[in-house]
DNA sequence: CGTATTTGACCTGCGC
DNA sequence: GCGCAGGTCAAATACG
């Protein structure tokens, strides 16, 4: 799995856009990080455009982990045939957005609050994976986290879904900008 | 005492 | 059909 690299990336999209589900003040305002901290970076041969529409992978992936670097792969390994009822139904109906972080902690603080469910040892890679889910009574957000073995200072992050409530952290954050911004927009 | 985390068991999908 | 791996549940435990 080790050499199992991601194909060389056609041009790659000029500048990814994470999408909105995904800004979060630590990713979009500094002056919120807490120590350690936290470098985003987005993986550099990801389609983000293809995988908001859900056509990100096309073809065959088998089982790909995170370990990979085929982060958002998985979309499509989702996408397959999980249309049955059951636990695993939904599985993958819903958007999947990945990226990673350059951090010491796991869980890095994207001003939404999430309980972890399950933690579960994925093969070829030494870390475990945790799996988190939005504590917001309607919010049906997922994410998983996991430390790459080939770079353990190097934390991807697959979120699934996207929040159906504001973030309060990031409105705390941004509330001043846009403040500032329509007292600007008067000329 | 309420909430969050841990962790083993269970379920499902997939490849052989 | 069987075994493996990923994902989820839920009881037990920890923590404030």
């Amino acid at each position: 799995m080790e050499d199992q690299e991601a194909p060389p990336p056609p041009p790659p999209p000029p500048l990814p856009q994470l999408p909105p589900s995904l800004f979060s003040p630590s990713l979009l305002a500094s002056s919120s990080l807490q120590p350690p901290f936290i470098e985003p970076q987005v993986l550099p041969d990801i389609d983000w455009v293809s995988l908001l529409s859900c056509q990100y992978g096309e073809g065959e992936n088998k089982a790909k982990t995170l370990e990979s670097a085929s982060v958002i792969s998985e979309e499509e390994k989702g996408n397959k045939d999980r249309r049955k009822c059951g636990r695993m139904m939904k599985k993958h109906s819903r958007p999947r957005f990945a990226f990673q972080t350059r951090s010491a902690d796991d869980i890095l603080d994207d001003g939404y609050r999430w309980r972890k469910y399950g933690q579960k040892a994925v093969k070829n890679s030494a870390y475990p994976r945790s799996y988190y889910r939005c504590t917001y009574p309607t919010c049906n957000v997922k994410k998983q986290v996991q430390r790459l073995s080939k770079d353990t200072s190097i934390v991807v992050t697959t979120y699934e879904g996207i929040h159906n409530h504001p973030c309060e952290k990031l409105m705390e954050t941004l509330t001043p900008l846009l403040k500032q911004m329509q007292f600007l927009a008067r000329f």
